[in-house]
DNA sequence: CCGGATCCCCAGGGATACTG
DNA sequence: CAGTATCCCTGGGGATCCGG
């Protein structure tokens, strides 16, 4: 990428990280750990193979990420984050909650992946009630499957099934999802195409998380 | 900009806020309120009029800034941040602290400015001794000027000049932002070309923030 | 002087095909 | 599977011009 040639923290950052699809590979690396490139690939649907690979060299030029080859049964290039890489994780998680915001509007052709489902409800909402049993909910958004485990005040999840599931929710992915991080209440979520099965009152201690901090006057710092 | 069409609260904002020049720009109507056309042209070195011009119809058609006419003795366009755009900050805030880290690059034809020199010690220091008497230090970096205001456990800055500063802090960007976001001490920000002159003891209360937050295991959200 | 619009040119990105 | 090569086209950089 071009530089912006100032010397500005925000400019030097987005020399780095500003170019198109970067901080998308950034994320895949984040959820799903030490990559493939075909995993990238898959987890990135639209990127040319071409631009992926060049992306790979400038994020490893800038010391965001390296590649080891993993001996057999992998037997391949691992692509990985770096420490600084890992260090955007601050940033993805600010977009991405400045984003929930348009997670209503609908664009039926999205693509859409169980990962995505399930970093949504880790990084935006927290347990309501730390002091309460554990409790699991299954969720099926447009077949991409996850689990959520609340307990001891955090929010965790994984890509997958569980069998002892206290709550099931399947619909589309706009009903989960906007249920999940507080943009829609059960009543709209069920509008929308949600089915739940199990205890409901489990979803009140999923509460979207709030910014702490208070915006500046503007143009006062 | 061509939309990602994922499903996902990251890449949703990255169709909005993922062009080139578009963050940037959202990041000078912060600093400096609502702006004329040219008062962004100012402070976006390097950036084409007619591509300044798109970004804002785009940024509008977004609804993230809006545009109206001010009366005498402005008598233009004035240029402003929606609260979907001013809930921007915590962005901004994660992507200067993350490319805080390279500051201490040399790049010596850089373009600078007060307001980003304002800014930087105001969004990412605090005051570590807030039961301490209020402070005043007058910064001049290569010519542009602001003041940080120390008092009851916050940092306050502005653009400008002071009378009644405490400590003056002189030198090229790099020795004085270096010093004061924690990227250098005092000794090697003096090697740098700085000159302290006054209560040097001020500085020990500007204490760089940490995140608060603990990375999530790779793979494991 | 302010607020753009127009034009030209080139780099960067998208799509597809192909190869080790 | 893991990329590379190629072609095409859009979008951005830079300069200039124009109306208010």
């Amino acid at each position: 990428m071009r530089s912006y040639r100032q010397y500005c923290s925000i400019a030097r950052a987005l020399d780095l990280i500003g170019d198109r699809w970067t901080l998308l590979i950034v994320r895949e690396l984040l959820l799903r750990g030490p990559s493939r490139f075909t995993d990238l690939r898959n987890g990135l649907p639209g990127v040319a193979p071409n631009l992926l690979s060049t992306r790979l060299k400038e994020l490893e030029e800038s010391g965001l990420t390296r590649h080891e080859y993993a001996p057999s049964p992998v037997a391949t290039q691992l692509y990985q984050l770096t420490a600084d890489g890992l260090a955007l994780e601050p940033v993805l998680r600010a977009i991405g909650l400045w984003g929930v915001r348009y997670m209503a509007d609908e664009h039926s052709d999205d693509a859409f992946d169980a990962n995505w489902l399930a970093y949504a409800p880790s990084w935006f909402t927290t347990d309501a009630n730390p002091d309460g049993p554990p409790g699991v909910i299954q969720l099926d958004a447009d077949g991409e499957r996850a689990v959520i485990e609340l307990g001891g005040g955090t929010v965790r999840t994984s890509v997958g099934d569980t069998d002892r599931a206290d709550l099931t929710l399947t619909g589309p992915a706009r009903a989960v999802l906007g249920l999940l991080v507080g943009q829609a209440d059960l009543r709209l979520a069920e509008a929308l195409g949600l089915t739940a099965s199990g205890d409901v009152q489990l979803l009140d201690r999923l509460r979207p998380i709030r910014l702490s901090f208070v915006a500046a006057e503007n143009g006062v710092h």
